[in-house]
DNA sequence: TCCTCCATGTAAAAGGTTACATGATTTG
DNA sequence: CAAATCATGTAACCTTTTACATGGAGGA
């Protein structure tokens, strides 16, 4: 069964939801004061959007009424579980890595809990193959037409190169266990 | 005058044929073969897009036919070069930094050539002083609760401050040179 | 009581994605 | 001539942004 996918924001909050049941504004505060604050905060997306992962029927609004406060608390139902793990089972494409790094993060960011652990290392393995392949390419474009570049087009071109080979060597520590791990067995 | 605000899209579109008389087509071609690939090729954002920008009069549609082939060759308009003049002018945010990095990194691109030559590196610095506070937040989040973080949500986190973090370096480099020239004046 | 924070929502507008449609022109 | 490519577009759908609206609870 294919379900069609969700929205990023719609996996962010399944995915937070999972961890324990929360609110809209719980949610909302999170995106505010946390590292997750790449995610807009606004009631205009949020609630909407839980109201969507309600109508799929992958969270359940629990009636909550805790000190008389008027509050919905949203928990994670199976299908949601189910419809996490199939999205954290995509294997990372070329077209992620270059316009949905963030999909990828979170995918990662939710793996622990939510998929055998032995996915990590297998999601961050093709992931360090698709990144490398994309910075060859980047590589070969400024090899081909680099001099074309202009000074701050070239800056800014080279931000991008310097934030992936970043994360290539980020990728390497992070699998560098594994690797000695199989490498000794 | 403030002009209000385009998409990225269209900056982009904008900045781009600023640099040369160019059809949707041309454009098109662009982002699919180049590292501007992170903006989208479809015909269904780029010819709408395009037609805004024309009816707020920064791009103009000159009749081609050259070779027969019809094609529309849009140029940029003195109002055209005003407002991304004026986009390039904007300092960087912590809104910018944490959730617009595409955004920050496109005004770099189109800077030269489009805004005096001192405007980069007192971009490039604000820049550096947002991002290095960013950095710091982080930082202090890993600090107060990154006990909390799980296995793969740690990973996820670690990339994005490696990243941060990369970029921050290739800002020093970039503005090393400058720095050296303030000293020595 | 007044103000602030808690908590949830709605409505309009805009932009992008996807998919489809249409013809002209090279190229094999 | 058939097929691929050039070149431009349209329409439906979905999500997000922005701004506004509402009402209860708690503190000064």
């Amino acid at each position: 069964m294919v379900t069609t996918a969700a929205s990023l924001l719609e996996y962010a909050l399944l995915g937070l939801i999972l961890q324990g049941p929360a609110s809209g504004y719980d949610l909302r505060k999170l995106f505010a004061s946390t590292p997750m604050g790449t995610f807009s905060d606004s009631p205009g997306a949020i609630y909407p959007a839980l109201r969507r992962l309600a109508r799929r029927g992958w969270i359940a609004a629990g009636a909550a009424a805790r000190g008389g406060r008027r509050r919905r608390l949203f928990s994670a139902t199976a299908a949601g579980r189910r419809a996490l793990g199939d999205w954290i089972g995509l294997d990372p494409t070329r077209d992620d890595v270059v316009r949905n790094w963030d999909a990828l993060m979170l995918r990662l960011a939710f793996m622990t809990g939510n998929a055998p652990p032995a996915r990590v290392t297998a999601f961050l393995a093709a992931l360090e193959l698709e990144l490398l392949r994309y910075v060859a390419e980047l590589e070969a474009f400024l090899a081909a037409s680099g001099g074309a570049l202009t000074g701050s087009g070239r800056l800014a071109f080279e931000s991008g190169l310097a934030g992936y080979k970043a994360q290539a060597l980020w990728l390497r520590r992070a699998l560098a266990p594994s690797r000695k791990t199989r490498r000794a067995s």
